[in-house]
DNA sequence: TTATTTCCTACTGTATTAGTAGTATATTAT
DNA sequence: ATAATATACTACTAATACAGTAGGAAATAA
């Protein structure tokens, strides 16, 4: 399972949303910049997410996008679900219908599903509010705002 | 991380002749035909896995491929490594010389790491030969050779 | 009404993947 | 030596998915 570009954005997007103060819209405009994507791309994902139930949107001037989940309770997992589908790094080979007349066809399914369990495993611990948190710790460390 | 078709055959091609007692090369057709992949496209796998050191080779007529490695200390990681590079869900995200002035970048490294380390986990401690052992015991449960 | 911003559909270039084709080269059996 | 067989190697191609663009429609606030 490779996690693809615009997965990628739509991470970003939700993270830095959950970094802001809730309560006022932010526009597309400004999660692309702090995030570097691009705007276009930006919209599409954001839209998608919205249909997901991940954000929020409000249109026309002073609109945008605010965060409908509470970033306590959401997990990466979830948003890479929605995104690109179920986690698998070999969706095919897990199937029940597929070829099962050749020698290995237990022992890979049973390996293909410890890998994606594994990585299931990782992505559903991992919150919004976790990264939010993890992020800043980094950057106090970095950049202390006192002097000894 | 997604496991490509012809990782997956490589993996297959493997087990295939990690199953078979050695001594004795062993035809891409046979193998093909064993495992259900394109004769012309395992050829080209197998080469690889030549180039690999994964597999010795013997041209001509009963010519063919043999395991070059000792199944019980080559795991499946080793393969998928050979094949398509290192395992890594996010590659690009990883790299230091990468953008990292954004909100997130510091928790995004650190998120894909413990994913590429579960997998890396799972897939590095699976062998060969527990594969063929795993299948073995499998077939053996389903179709009994001894009656009560 | 005007400026702003989301919403929606469709299109396009690029890269990767999966597989094919053709031929050269090596080995063994006879 | 020669015919038959099988690997070795290079190049090509069809199909698919990915990443991003384009253009406008609809909604909202001032």
């Amino acid at each position: 399972m490779k996690i693809s570009k615009k997965c990628q954005y739509a991470l970003k997007a939700i993270l830095e949303l959950a970094r802001r103060n809730p309560g006022k819209p932010i526009k597309t405009h400004d999660i692309a910049n702090a995030q570097r994507i691009s705007p276009r791309f930006t919209e599409i994902i954001l839209n998608e997410l919205k249909h997901g139930g991940f954000v929020e949107s409000r249109r026309g001037n002073e609109g945008g996008y605010m965060l409908a989940r509470d970033p306590k309770a959401l997990t990466v997992r979830e948003v890479i679900e929605y995104i690109q589908g179920a986690i698998s790094v070999a969706p095919e080979a897990i199937k029940d219908n597929g070829d099962t007349a050749f020698f290995g066809n237990e022992a890979f399914k049973e390996l293909w599903q410890e890998v994606n369990s594994a990585v299931t495993e990782v992505c559903g611990n991992k919150t919004f509010a976790d990264m939010v948190e993890f992020e800043q710790a980094k950057r106090e460390k970095c950049v202390p705002n006192y002097c000894i």
